[in-house]
RNA sequence: UCCCCGAUAGCUCAAUUGGUAGAGCGAGCGGCUGUUAACCGCUAGGUUCUAGGUUCGAGUCCUAGUCGGGGAGCCA
């Protein structure tokens, strides 16, 4: 079949070509008088297109009277200028095909409106929806928005593994891989499960992060980032979680916290520019029934040059504001929501960076500041979402490191690999983590995450 | 994991102090119309989440569970 994208057929300047589209069947509108118009979606574009259908076909009562939403149809015919106002043009159909028929009365996904909790029931069909199906757009550009900021910047993409054996970054609770029978693992002399036996000979888990795998190759070909599924077995139940979900981590050799802040700051906006230009359509459906200010909000922070503040300042701030906080606010406590959004959503405004935390609440990772008690960490906070960057400077001294290491109590011998890169050549070297999800999330203002990936995963839920 | 809230027709929701379970949408049939998730009429569609309990009587009250949602923690 030599079809045309309903996206192109309603941008063609010039309507008056022959053409055939396919799709799914939105609405129908019967007119007994001598025809119908077919309302038609084929994903490539929000905006379907309406196809008349005239008595004069063969098959108007055997089967175009019976089109129900769902059903699959291929119609050729003309394309001509609409006389009617809500659309430019429409396809007067010379042929209407059946492709695969749908019972109306058992298709669960009905021209009104659904709740998001019943269309998460129904992930492989929920795409057949205008927010579904814009959701899917957005997230394709905001995909696509992320390598074409890196690449035109000359950033390589390295290939982080998924199945990983470092299992202590302090970056949550990890998924275990194994091929072991769990009703019978092969046990050592002591009584203990032996991992020896297993698959990889020693455990091993998915990948909470590739950012130590990266860091190898940051400090060897110098800007370089992944991008890929990671997993956290975290028994998080809030509309900001997944345990599936994708992240993206660039990495910069001969790079400070100020070049990492500016980069994260530069690539936000890089995203959502795409975003608006690329799915306009699809940004005025969830600027009319999501949420009403996304355009505004997103325009803005694009315009925007971020605030920038120490952890420091950020805790004087809060003790100061005329508010009582749930959590205590003290020099040394960990940021909680109701300070990170009071922050970005009411002192400032617009998207926050918090600079230099206290050592103690952050990984070994990050690189202490000379006044020993901080270490080179940002988090990128925005309205709403909240977190939704989190990075640092790395530490780039072996004598650091390990020190940091001992106060953690972790063991030097599991980091032997990253030890050595500051072994041999160390650079200072810096670089962050984004939550894809999370940007979609923003940049569409759907409320729950679950609804921004196709095939969510949560505690308890991992059907489809 | 903790705290709150919820579950009634395929879907979205009503149902007064505990007293005969309704509407809209969707579906089928009919009418009408260059319509716009059309409109008008008729029809079909229910083990009120599950298991117990209180009561003459439970969708409604009580207990436990399951599932879902919101908030918190953890984080991206």
């Amino acid at each position: 079949m030599n079809r045309t994208l309903i996206t192109d057929a309603l941008t063609v300047p010039a309507p008056g070509a022959d053409l055939t589209v396919a799709g799914w069947v939105r609405t129908v509108r019967i007119s007994k008088g001598g025809f119908c118009f077919i309302h038609l979606n084929d994903g490539s574009c929000f905006d379907s297109i309406q196809i008349v259908a005239d008595k004069d076909l063969h098959n108007y009562e055997t089967e175009i009277l019976h089109l129900t939403a769902g059903t699959s149809i291929a119609a050729s015919g003309k394309l001509v200028e609409s006389p009617a106002k809500a659309q430019r043009v429409e396809l007067h159909a010379a042929e209407v095909s059946l492709i695969g028929t749908c019972d109306g009365e058992q298709y669960p996904i009905q021209p009104k409106r659904h709740s998001f909790e019943f269309l998460r029931t129904q992930a492989h069909l929920r795409p057949r929806t205008n927010t579904f199906g814009a959701v899917a757009r957005v997230r394709n550009a905001v995909s696509a928005a992320i390598h074409d900021f890196f690449q035109s910047r000359g950033f390589l993409y390295v290939h982080t593994p998924i199945i990983t054996a470092s299992d202590c970054e302090g970056a949550g609770t990890l998924f275990r891989v194994t091929t072991m029978d769990p009703a019978e693992p092969p046990r050592d002399d002591a009584g203990n499960v032996d991992f020896a036996q297993d698959f990889f000979g020693r455990p091993t888990y998915l990948t909470v992060s590739g950012q130590l795998d990266v860091e190898a190759y940051a400090c060897a070909l110098g800007n370089v980032y992944t991008f890929g599924p990671t997993f956290r077995a975290e028994n998080s139940n809030t509309p900001r979680h997944l345990a599936e979900f994708w992240m993206v981590e660039p990495e910069m050799a001969f790079a400070d916290l100020t070049a990492n802040a500016d980069l994260a700051e530069d690539f936000l906006k890089h995203v959502f520019t795409a975003v608006l230009d690329r799915c306009g359509r699809d940004m005025e459906f969830f600027n009319e029934r999501i949420d009403e200010t996304i355009i505004e909000t997103l325009k803005g922070i694009i315009d925007s040059q971020f605030a920038r503040i120490s952890y420091t300042e950020a805790v004087d701030r809060l003790a100061q504001a005329d508010r009582k906080w749930e959590y205590t606010v003290e020099w040394g406590n960990d940021l909680q929501t109701e300070h990170e959004r009071y922050l970005t959503e009411e002192v400032f405004k617009v998207p926050v960076i918090i600079t230099d935390y206290p050592a103690a609440i952050k990984p070994f990772y990050m690189r202490l500041s000379d006044d020993g008690k901080t270490v080179a960490a940002m988090d990128v906070l925005v309205p709403k979402v909240g977190e939704i960057i989190g990075g640092s400077q790395r530490e780039e001294r072996l004598d650091v490191l390990v020190q940091r290491m001992g106060q953690l109590a972790l063991n030097p011998q599991d980091y032997w690999w990253y030890a050595d890169l500051r072994r041999y050549g160390t650079v200072p070297h810096a670089g962050f983590g984004l939550g894809l999800e999370r940007t979609v999330q923003f940049a569409t203002g759907m409320a729950n995450i679950r609804d921004v990936i196709p095939y969510p995963r949560t505690p308890r839920s991992a059907e489809f």
